[in-house]
DNA sequence: CAGTATGATTCTGA
DNA sequence: TCAGAATCATACTG
């Protein structure tokens, strides 16, 4: 940080005359005197390159002697006017560009997923987002998000621990540019402006690290969301158990195998899966019924034969069915 | 390992 | 918005 500072103001500053010249008034009129102007400039230069191969005490002592001269005013108005005419080609650069579009677009990304959001509230929205998304019910939610919330978590706190680091750096690189240009300042003409350039310089370099951060999160909630609904993705058949139910419902309702939402909450209890679920097999069911009706008469038969035993057993008992056999008696 | 079954997703039309 | 239809992707089976 330190040399970098220097390196990005050193090559304009003064301090890069020698202890010689600068302790030394003599010498100033010694190189004037020699009637060599090029090789003099040569010097200097050679002379400010040097001067960050120097230690900070050496160019402290260095500073102090050079604002203790007494052709340091001299020097000064020379160096404003030098720096009026470079002024010229300071002045084309532009300012400001506005927000960038980019920036915009990764922020709200990460707003919808809840990483750049002010609470947990975003990673639970999004997380429920994605439940909506791959078609759960919201009860089974709690178990099945449990570790894509906490990976979640993880990345929105990784997220601000970095932003967090990358403020507090750029803050104090700023600080540290605009005290290194305060205190420059006293040996030749900075103006606020440009101190005011130099913060915008630090702040742009500082935003591209940032958007390259937000970049990044943004590509890890992406493989993380994707890599969630690929596993939700992947298929397990249901037990034989719940397989027997939904078709004992729907053989018994075929004529109108369409089940209330309380009979898809039912049915989805008793099947230890969810509405969503039910609903998938009886659309499934439903159409593939259809297609190969021949087929599956045979099954439609076993259920119609298994329905009505347990219904002439339960009567036995004295207890009436819990369903109305509705369509059974129309395909056998 | 190919063919089939099945749960999930996506698209379309009413 | 919902059901039907097509399709995908995986599980299961012989």
């Amino acid at each position: 940080m330190e040399n970098q500072a220097r390196m990005m103001l050193g090559h304009i500053g003064l301090s890069g005359l020698s202890e010689e010249d600068v302790g030394d008034p003599d010498n100033i009129r010694k190189h004037h005197s020699l009637g060599q102007p090029q090789q003099d400039i040569g010097d200097i230069l050679q002379q400010i390159m040097t001067i960050t191969d120097e230690s900070l005490d050496e160019a402290q002592a260095r500073k102090h002697a050079l604002n203790c001269h007494r052709m340091k005013p001299a020097l000064f108005s020379v160096l404003c006017e030098m720096k009026e005419k470079m002024a010229l080609g300071i002045r084309g650069i532009q300012e400001e560009d506005g927000p960038d579009p980019q920036i915009l677009r990764l922020d709200n990304m990460l707003l919808a997923e809840g990483v750049a959001g002010l609470e947990k509230g975003g990673a639970s929205a999004a997380a429920a987002a994605v439940a909506v998304a791959a078609g759960a019910s919201p009860s089974d939610g709690s178990l099945q998000h449990s570790e894509y919330r906490e990976k979640l978590a993880q990345i929105r706190q990784m997220y601000h621990a970095e932003l967090e680091k990358y403020e507090q750096a750029c803050n104090e690189f700023t600080d540290h540019v605009m005290n290194l240009l305060r205190e420059q300042s006293r040996t030749r003409p900075v103006s606020p402006k440009e101190i005011e350039r130099m913060v915008g310089i630090i702040h742009r370099k500082f935003n591209t690290i940032q958007m390259q951060l937000k970049q990044s999160t943004c590509e890890a909630v992406m493989i993380l969301r994707s890599r969630f609904l690929d596993a939700r993705r992947k298929r397990r058949n249901f037990s034989k158990q719940a397989a027997e139910i939904l078709n004992e419902y729907f053989y018994s309702h075929l004529a109108n195998p369409y089940p209330s939402e309380e009979a898809k909450e039912e049915l989805a209890k008793k099947c230890s899966i969810t509405v969503s679920q039910v609903a998938n097999w009886f659309g499934n069911k439903r159409i593939r019924y259809k297609k190969n009706v021949s087929k599956l008469q045979e099954e439609a038969n076993m259920y119609a034969m298994k329905t009505a035993a347990s219904a002439s057993s339960q009567a036995s008992q004295g207890n009436s069915p819990a369903t109305p056999n509705s369509g059974t008696s129309t395909h056998t």
